[in-house]
DNA sequence: GATTGTTTAAACTTCT
DNA sequence: AGAAGTTTAAACAATC
């Protein structure tokens, strides 16, 4: 397999990018590292197919300041404003290209041009006409020999630079910094890459996060250690999972696709006691911007389909700029409730495995995480040797061997549950072009508002108001 | 009976 | 320290 990084533009600032791949097989990760490190503008080309790739840095660009672990995954400090080119390869061929620009992954359906600051993303041409009927800011800047490349997006610049944490880092504690709710934006936007969605401005660079200390390379989150790792419970939100899932899933799934999704992202939740899945089902119901959508009456099978409500969304984050701008309400759940009503018997089990975590931001990249064929979804109803969440007090005599989940075979799903893949490019294009912003408008609602300064803010309301 | 969905509440974490 | 957000646990109703 070989990675080639392709430098096409100026550097303008610095950040950091890491880049995820797989061996086809074990014993050949290293060797397939770095094997060609290509940088097309100042004809650099750096190559080993040693086992042990040792960076000469003396023939990466100069504004590559590291080229470090070398192993399993490619850290690489690269320009910020860059637009990379990551080419995976096997000895079959070419079998994907991703785009990065700024920390987002982008597909490669998504040529991506950078003039003078601005982004221009290429909208590919099956969605193109109905994103030109709403709204203006998207012109067609020319035509590519590709049919499907037609338009072009203008994306404000937007530098992200967030503190990234790599689950091998012994700096872990430090390092793990306020990385939770709020920043989960800069993960949807990732995660909602998907092909044929346009990619809304990112997010505004927010500030230099306070008592921030070590390198970028340590604080780099390797997504895919957290897939196939199930020994660290990924630093995400169960409201940042269930976005994740459903910006995979077109924003539409079921309960049981979405247990599903994250059982197949995340090794950790095939081993977990399954009362993860009451949390799931905790903040489906707590949360309001997550509506549920009950079935048709010819569409059998159990429970709603669960979709985003993006209005609720950019609605609650506007009130919640409000209030963190004047005084915040009085709130005193506990005391309040303590004397309503009696307290609950002491809790019989807590998890241990999350003491002390703090969730994370991360350089996330979902489309690396991989995308779960939910066609060969199986309900989970069908798992009988594996059962899922009944009765709290009931399940740890039930908890799954992870070699039983392991070898758990996904048959046909006989209940639609599973919204397919293709979903998304529906719903992007017959909705309006203001309820497609489901990246940023996740951002300032499902988070806390107070990771955002106020320019961020600011520039977060003009991008919607312009809209 | 199992799953889904709602609600309550305590514990925990993070931020101000 | 308190507010606010998140996680975990639990009870229970509705539905398949």
């Amino acid at each position: 397999m070989t990675l080639e990084v392709c430098n096409s533009m100026e550097t303008i600032e610095h950040c950091d990018i890491q880049f995820n791949f797989q061996a086809m097989e074990p014993d050949q990760e290293t060797e397939i590292a770095a094997e060609n490190l290509q940088n097309i503008n100042k004809e650099l080309m750096y190559q080993t197919s040693t086992t042990d790739v040792d960076i000469n840095m003396e023939y990466l660009p100069a504004d590559i300041q590291s080229c470090v672990e070398i192993e399993s995954s490619n850290v690489i400090s690269i320009s910020e404003n860059q637009i990379v080119e990551i080419q995976f390869q096997n000895e079959t061929g070419l079998i994907n290209t991703e785009y990065i620009v700024n920390n987002n992954i982008i597909e490669a359906d998504n040529i991506i041009n950078l003039k003078d600051g601005v982004y221009e993303k290429i909208i590919p041409y099956d969605i193109y006409d109905s994103v030109k009927s709403s709204t203006e800011s998207f012109e067609v800047i020319q035509q590519t020999e590709e049919p499907k490349l037609k338009s072009t997006e203008i994306i404000t610049q937007s530098i992200i630079n967030i503190p990234l944490l790599s689950p091998q880092s012994e700096n872990d504690e430090q390092n793990e910094t306020d990385l939770t709710s709020l920043t989960w934006l800069h993960n949807i936007t990732n995660i909602m890459s998907v092909p044929n969605i346009p990619t809304p401005p990112v997010s505004p660079t927010p500030k230099p996060k306070r008592k921030h200390t070590g390198n970028q390379e340590d604080l780099t989150i390797n997504i895919n250690y957290y897939k196939k790792n199930g020994d660290k419970k990924p630093p995400f939100s169960y409201a940042t999972l269930i976005c994740m899932a459903m910006g995979k899933n077109g924003n539409k799934m079921t309960l049981s696709a979405i247990y599903h999704w994250i059982r197949e992202n995340f090794l950790y939740y095939r081993k977990a006691h399954p009362s993860w899945q009451n949390s799931i089902r905790h903040n489906l119901s707590l949360n309001k911007c997550f509506v549920k959508h009950p079935r048709s009456k010819d569409q059998p099978g159990k429970g709603g389909f669960w979709k985003l409500d993006l209005e609720r969304l950019e609605e609650s984050r506007r009130s919640k700029r409000r209030s963190s701008l004047t005084v915040r309400s009085p709130r005193n759940r506990h005391a309040d409730q303590k004397t309503q009503k009696p307290l609950r018997k002491p809790k019989r089990y807590r998890s241990n495995q999350n003491t002390g975590e703090r969730k994370h931001n991360i350089l996330s990249n979902i489309s690396i995480c991989g995308d779960t064929d939910i066609d060969n979804f199986e309900d989970e109803k069908k798992k009988k040797e594996n059962k899922p969440e009944k009765r709290l007090q009931k399940e740890v005599s039930l908890l799954p061997k992870l070699d039983e989940v392991e070898d758990e075979s996904h048959k046909e799903d006989e209940t639609n549950d599973f919204v397919p893949s293709s979903m998304p490019n529906q719903s992007v294009v017959t909705e309006p072009v203001n309820q497609m912003l489901a990246e940023d408008e996740l951002t300032g609602l499902l988070l806390a508002t107070n990771g955002w300064d106020d320019c961020q803010l600011e520039l977060l309301d003009s991008l919607l108001d312009s809209l």
